[in-house]
DNA sequence: AACAAAGATGAAATCGATTTCATTCAGATT
DNA sequence: AATCTGAATGAAATCGATTTCATCTTTGTT
């Protein structure tokens, strides 16, 4: 613990430089090399990580920042991650913003700070506030489930799922409904409901404002829009841009009397737990998340290594699950 | 950025010292600390975290080692932690060691060595080399999930929870078995079987090893060991140590055409979302994940502020949530 | 008026590494 | 034999802060 490279080397019985050449990997002769190794072994030094980042101006950390932990869907993403960085010896510094827009931007100041080398973002909003802080970013910065231009990304052809899950409602024999979640956030809510709206006009299907509408993102708030959308307009089908609003719906036509997978149809987006244990289990898209995690990390340690590789954008397909709210297989 | 304290003294007219007192509380003249004030609001300059860092072998970041991300246990006690470490300015490195007990001294290793201040461990199982690893830590460590001498910890009343469910199995009428997890785990596995194991006595009834199985802890598993409990022993009741096995069981009794809460009684403990949304929702015990993370993050706060304060442990209780599986309400 | 105590101040030392640079030495080339 | 090449080497400069310490200024006390 408690040594610095000037005693080490002395115990070593060599220079201060050809110790930190071995830990850098520069020109060392083999029997200083076998030297500091056995001294490593014995005394279990270590180079000080602050005093090599104040001389490398290198961390080897990589600030994650994200709207919640609890979620599936981030959980996974932050698995991905934290399984490429941890191989490559990189650490992960967590900001939770715990769903506060303001906090992102703070968090995000506050890793520049830090001296993090590049920045994962995890990005549910943007607002002026944030292209802002992102532009005075001096460091690579990779967005996740986002498209956002000027800077790579990682993120799922949400447009395209939720048209298929929309034409299969509509193949099923449904002329669904629709809840979402705000148009701020850009995937899972402009995306997803242009999917939605697409399908509906390619099947010819009226697209009625009335028959849509914007939820949160919780189990309870998808519960209470359901549960107004269905005494108001009697849908046969809902299309809910993410599961938890389609297990609320669930519940909402259970509690109505109506049957899932019969007199209304259900489907959803990510397929979570979740969907998989309920009563009527959920059809819905697999999006791949710990892989969008990987991804996200592997390209910010592209950008890391090749200064200014410049903008890479990866688009992951999706997997459409059709369980039984969409009807008996 | 790229700007240093010497350019930065220079800029507000004042000396380095003052700058550094600036941003340590230290003696300071109005005119100065209004005129640093006014430099920074127009440079937007900001200490080195790596310079302050080998200064004051502080660096405001705490390691956070966990076995999973995906669970739901897991995220909320994270939450918990960032909660409390965010407003007080520190960092969380973290470190997901994706169930690997190898990986989990491995990166205990790392974060000593990456200098972080204090580290909360969310254990699950205890080897001789986590002690060992443990023991060379030269910095607080708060362990959150299991109760280990010489350390604090905070947890929770597992035994009692377990005692509690299986007790209410026993009242609402079956003779449970028990699906639990591996007893290396002593939280999930020893004491959860400990409390189904007094609940029995206390009953009076016979505590037989066939009716006693161990699972993973993913819900195919809890599944699997439910199935063949079920083939082998008939019971009619069940308590399982975690949501997840005991949702997977309750598959399993559905796919036998058994009824839960009927002819099986099924209880979990955990409380989690999965649990809520169920054909038949589960009886379980609902424990403060969230709470548990706050109260870790602050305790090591405590031990940061005023050094060898000593260990202090916390056990948190627990709430029963009566639901459907143990019998219509 | 003399003196002590307390408040401010900045020069210089320090934290523990990396990196530059000038030098040595062995072997290859002419 | 003289020269060149390139690998190895370690002394010293450097990264950007904090903290000690000696000095100077106030203020308060008698």
């Amino acid at each position: 613990m408690g040594m610095n490279i000037t005693e080490f080397a002395a115990l070593a019985g060599v220079s201060k430089t050809a110790v930190s050449r071995y830990f850098n990997n520069g020109y060392l002769s083999a029997e200083k090399r076998a030297a500091i190794e056995e001294a490593v072994r014995r005394t279990g030094y270590s180079p000080s990580e602050a005093a090599r980042g104040l001389r490398t101006r290198r961390t080897r950390q990589i600030g994650v920042v994200l709207p919640r932990l609890s979620g599936e869907s981030t959980a996974r993403v932050v698995d991905g991650i934290s399984l490429v960085l941890g191989d490559k010896g990189y650490r992960m510094l967590l900001a939770n913003t715990a769903n506060r827009p303001e906090r992102e931007v703070e968090y995000l100041d506050a890793l520049r700070q830090s001296g993090v080398d590049g920045v994962i973002f995890l990005a549910s909003i943007f607002t002026p506030e944030h292209r802002a802080v992102l532009k005075s970013m001096h460091m690579p910065v990779v967005i996740v489930a986002q498209q956002y231009d000027g800077y790579s990304c990682v993120y799922h052809d949400d447009l395209g799922a939720a048209r298929d899950l929309t034409s299969l409602l509509i193949r099923r024999g449904s002329h669904p409904a629709y809840i979402g979640v705000t148009a701020q956030d850009r995937a899972a809510g402009l995306s997803r409901r242009e999917g939605y709206v697409q399908a509906m006009r390619e099947a010819g299907l009226p697209v009625r404002t009335e028959d849509m509408c914007v939820s949160g993102f919780r189990m309870e708030e998808g519960y209470a829009r359901a549960k107004d959308l269905l005494q108001a307009r009697h849908p046969d089908g809902i299309f809910c841009a993410t599961d938890a609003i389609a297990i609320g719906a669930m519940q909402a036509c259970r509690e109505l009397g109506l049957r899932v997978g019969e007199d209304v149809l259900i489907a959803g987006v990510g397929d979570t737990t979740l969907g998989q244990v309920t009563a009527t289990p959920l059809t819905t898209a697999h999006l791949h998340y710990q892989t969008s995690g990987q991804e996200a990390a592997q390209l910010l340690l592209r950008l890391l290594s090749s200064q200014g590789a410049g903008v890479r954008n990866v688009c992951l397909g999706y997997e459409i699950m059709e369980r039984a709210s969409t009807g008996i297989l």
